[in-house]
DNA sequence: GTAATAGTGTCTTTCAGACAATATCGA
DNA sequence: TCGATATTGTCTGAAAGACACTATTAC
């Protein structure tokens, strides 16, 4: 028996992203055991000299060839010793949050790769401890677009209000009242930033284009 | 070269209290090599079938002999392939918040332990990446007075409106209004449940004991 | 009585919720 | 013109900031 304990670490990435007005999570199916079939969160182990969130950021990038400018936070870490047949193992949970992306690449343990809404990820039997991690990384999410600006991460770098919005209806499931929305986000100072840019109409009076505003924390806060 | 890499794993704990008026922190004193005779936030590894938060629980009552009634949260994972001269280690940290206690008990590695202020342990040279996980979680209770009932974990079972609020002085560090404190804490309902007892009057008029009341988070949130 | 702390009430400002009204586009 | 969406404005109620005032104790 050796001191210190052997203990494997992964990293398990939570990607969402808002979709056709849908709230949805990149899952991977997995090809080998343990787990082979069953859909999980996009991850692997962390190298030998690698920062954790090198290794975070690299997982992102081979699962949706996303660059380095989608936000990226630690979400938790989970550590049951039984959590992994395979061994005792932690894995050091991840929240990243991104535009509408193409389809993602499938990686190397992973023989399919998807974006999930999540009401139906949430219920569906996940790979591993999976479930609770994709549960709290959503509660996250969630409560984070209530005192940060980061509705804004799902956005493309220019967006319009109503886009903006649609975000916040996606991820809360509730709808908002577009006026009072519009007042929250344009007279927060630093929430966003006007551009010279208006979208081109589909129907209606076109909108103005604006980028993210300076501003992380909202005080107070935007309310469901 | 093996694969997945050996890495060990630590836990470490920020355990904040308010004692006399003042935010403190319990350090240790490291006895062994690395970084021996510098001080440090209380922590060990965690053992071969250990859950996460049992080996926080179990390095929290060998520093401080405290139960399982106090706040622990935990806080981050901190894992830079340098961070322990001994080779890779990564370490998930704790945030503990416990009413004041009494003298702090130096557990295996330590040689001495004590509280210290909080400004005073930020402004020190702490072992390991210690600094950088101390001020997370100085940051992270600051934050978590203003949107929770959290402050209440400072506090003994039964308390006055303003030892509350002293709590709040202190780990705020700015001095609030005594009679908006009052009315904010006591109307907001769940966050305090009145007692029949009164606290005994060193001077003034005795004040009305409270104990905590059921609801976690709070909104509006309070305001520094 | 006075000093000290506990607790209540009042006025003002800020801001969210509800929703009327106006602006600017395509067809 | 109309239909649709964007944007501004208005009224109301909740709650924070400032602070006068009352309550209850020890001395």
């Amino acid at each position: 028996m050796t001191f210190p304990p052997v203990i494997a670490v992964t990293v398990d990435l939570v990607i969402l992203t808002v979709q056709e007005g849908e709230f949805r999570v990149l899952l991977v199916r997995r090809g080998a055991p343990p787990f082979a079939g069953d859909w999980a969160l996009p991850g692997g182990y962390v190298l030998a000299e690698e920062d954790l969130l090198d290794a975070a950021h690299r997982e992102l990038s081979e699962e949706t060839g996303l660059g380095r400018d989608e936000h990226l936070e630690q979400l938790a870490t989970y550590g049951a010793p039984d959590r992994d047949p395979r061994g005792r193992t932690i894995t050091v949970a991840w929240l990243a949050l991104t535009p509408s992306a193409g389809d993602p690449t499938a990686g190397t343990d992973a023989v399919e790769a998807a974006w999930w809404p999540v009401s139906r990820a949430l219920a569906t039997d996940l790979a591993f401890d999976h479930d609770v991690i994709l549960r709290d990384g959503v509660e996250r999410a969630r409560a984070k677009l209530e005192y940060s600006s980061l509705g804004a991460a799902f956005c493309p770098p220019e967006f319009t209000v109503s886009q903006l919005r649609e975000v916040y209806e996606a991820v809360w499931g509730e709808s908002l009242d577009p006026r009072n929305f519009h007042r929250k986000v344009t007279r927060t100072p630093g929430f966003l930033e006007p551009t010279e840019h208006t979208a081109s109409a589909e129907a209606g009076r076109p909108a103005r284009l604006y980028r993210r505003g300076g501003v992380e924390l909202l005080n107070p806060p935007m309310t469901r």
